[in-house]
RNA sequence: GCUUCCAUAGUUCAAUGGAUAGAACAGGGGACUUCUAAGCCCUUGAUCGUGGUUCGAUUCCACGUGGGAGCACCA
């Protein structure tokens, strides 16, 4: 059973009325829903914008259209002329009823469709620098990477989850050289960490440059045995780090990509396109000019014949199109100061990709993570690792869940750790910076993941009563008037699908938190399993529906919901 | 200097060009012998400035102010 929103019909009827009574064939106006639940279900400005051209007042010109659509949408129960002359529609309590009913029917399909049935997007997202260990700010990429491969995912697409780290490289080259210089223990990743700041601390200050370069250059070239070994050990207690803490955000990857494996490609197609003019050679490198599309000049290959960052790039799409020829989307989460990088990689990447021209390839910047404590910088060694914050969280979470219903406090303690941390990332617009309050969110409370756990466990509990009591939810007696809660709940797929398309997860997130608002509200105000109360039944499968709809949300978001909390 | 992103209550965030700018936290007050108080109810409090476009601007445009990021061999 399908539930189709009654906005397309809507539009269709106004639309058909405009043009009957006024002669408009294409008039410009929206069908959405009021900020305020007391102005109606929808509303429309159509009155307001036709005004000047049918000359007449705006609410004369709703008044005449409310006559015409009056009793002739099954969907709607009322309509009204309202404010400078909006027209505001009430939907009829069947509506909400059938909703209820489809949705307890259909749980996991709730909030599913088929808009991006037949794309491939390819999602490229966490991809760290594999010298040191993950910071709160890797977990961004991460997160947000997550969330939008589920919602692809939920929306029909067949999603491909890509990490691609960063192995080599002058960064890389400064821990390897610490490590060797300082004897540091290679299996240790807080020593690799710390091999990081002090390799970072003696390029900088000079007295490694040279040095530093030189293991650079070794390990591309893979000239010095001891070098290499390091090297790969180094990577093998990074890698190892940063896939057990993707198993706990809940990733897990398709496929990675190695820069070292995107190098070599990424060179020889860059001078493979010196000779008609993509690229060009200028003191000693290989340059992309983005002048000539309005954009800056970046090096591709540096003067000691090494392929940058961009190069990497290059070979990285080359071997994403080898591996997934009939991809649709290209996507990369990384952080927003690579805004312009991206643009001067993809104009050079269409030049020399021609099948790229016609496919959406994108970057979707994040945001910077900052401290209400201070600003951290990995280069001088004061971040706060991925795996303190979950620590803490964790810890904090146990305390809590060690008081609840949960059989398995660890577990339960898992769920909210992650959601907790989840929620705060995902709260708000990507792209603009996050300031992470660890007080805020350890404090589990108001507008939080375990907010909406919480009312999802509740709802758990209820039914669980009203079952040992003997009563069984069910849709066929309906009170009169539709609850507040259900006026929200319907909205669930157009929410889903406006966060999917515009890559914005937050939308979901604030949703579902006014959704929760809404159920906590009503929980409050009726008793909804009191067997002597003829709407229980309603009531009973009204909020199973809304558990359905926090689960199906929360695992949008990446994040689970317990049953018992 | 050029490019780019941003500016909303004390704080952290919302608001496809719409109606009285919405939450949470913090502050003040309250209900509960009733299905989980990580909850509920009430309350104080905000669009950086000046113009412009529009029936209507937090949203679009211009200028200004303030901040972040990027701009040749890092990622």
């Amino acid at each position: 059973m399908h539930i189709h929103t009654p906005h397309q019909a809507l539009r269709n009827a106004i639309q058909k009325a405009v043009h009957e009574t006024f002669g408009i064939f294409s008039a410009s106006f929206v069908v959405e829903h009021p900020a305020d639940l007391t102005h109606g279900d929808y509303a429309s400005n159509i009155a307001l914008t036709i005004a000047k051209e049918v000359g007449k007042a705006p609410r004369m010109i709703a008044e005449e259209l409310k006559a015409k659509l009056d009793d002739s949408l099954d969907m709607v129960s009322s309509i009204e002329v309202a404010g400078a002359g909006f027209l505001n529609f009430r939907l009829a309590r069947s509506y909400f009823a059938d909703v209820v009913s489809s949705i307890t029917v259909a749980p996991h399909a709730w909030g599913s469709s088929t808009h991006f049935e037949g794309e491939k997007v390819l999602l490229e997202y966490t991809s760290p620098n594999l010298i040191k260990p993950l910071h709160v700010g890797n977990l961004v990429g991460n997160i947000i990477g997550e969330s939008l491969a589920r919602l692809y995912s939920f929306a029909g697409a067949r999603v491909v989850r890509m990490n691609y780290p960063s192995d080599i490289g002058p960064t890389v080259a400064k821990g390897v050289w610490a490590l060797k210089e300082h004897g540091l223990d290679v299996q240790d990743i807080h020593a690799v960490g710390k091999a990081y700041v002090l390799g970072n601390a003696a390029y900088e200050d000079g007295s490694a440059k040279d040095a530093i370069d030189a293991v650079n250059r070794a390990l591309y070239e893979k000239s010095d045995t001891e070098l290499v070994a390091l090297h790969e050990a180094a990577l093998r207690t990074t890698i190892d780090a940063m896939n057990e803490l993707c198993a706990q955000l809940g990733t897990t990857f398709d496929g990675v990509i190695y820069e070292s494996e995107a190098g070599p490609r990424g060179r020889d197609t860059v001078r493979s396109h010196i000779a008609d003019g993509i690229f060009e050679e200028s003191n000693g490198a290989v340059i992309y000019r983005g002048e000539k599309v309005d954009l800056h000049t970046r090096v591709f290959i540096n003067a000691q014949g090494l392929p940058t960052y961009e190069a990497k790039d290059i070979g990285n799409l080359s071997i994403k199109h080898e591996q997934h020829p009939d991809w649709t989307r290209m996507l990369i989460v990384t952080g927003g100061e690579q805004r312009e990088y991206f643009k001067v990689m993809f104009a050079a990447a269409r030049e020399v990709f021609a099948e790229a021209k016609e496919r959406m390839m994108a970057h979707i910047p994040t945001g910077f993570l900052t401290l209400t404590t201070g600003k951290m910088s990995s280069r001088l060694g004061n971040v706060l690792t991925a795996d303190e914050v979950l620590g803490d969280l964790r810890a904090a979470a146990k305390e809590r869940a060690a008081e609840t219903r949960a059989h398995d406090v660890d577990e339960l303690a898992d769920m909210i750790a992650i959601a907790a941390l989840k929620y705060q990332i995902l709260r708000q617009a990507i792209g603009s910076d996050i300031i992470f309050d660890k007080e805020r969110a350890l404090s589990f409370e108001g507008a939080s993941g375990p907010y909406l756990q919480y009312t999802h466990a509740r709802i758990g509990s209820l039914a669980e009563k009203a079952l040992a009591a003997g009563m069984s939810p069910e849709v066929a007696v309906t009170p009169a008037d539709p609850y507040e809660i259900e006026r929200i709940l319907y909205r669930f797929p157009e929410v889903v699908h406006e966060a999917t398309v515009a890559h914005e997860p937050h939308h979901l997130v604030t949703y579902l938190t006014e959704l929760a608002g809404s159920f906590n509200s009503f929980y409050a105000h009726e008793r909804i399993a009191d067997a002597t109360d003829p709407y229980a039944p309603y009531k009973l499968q009204l909020a199973n529906a809304v558990k359905v709809t926090i689960a199906n949300g929360m695992y949008l978001l990446g994040t689970t919901a317990p049953e018992k909390m």
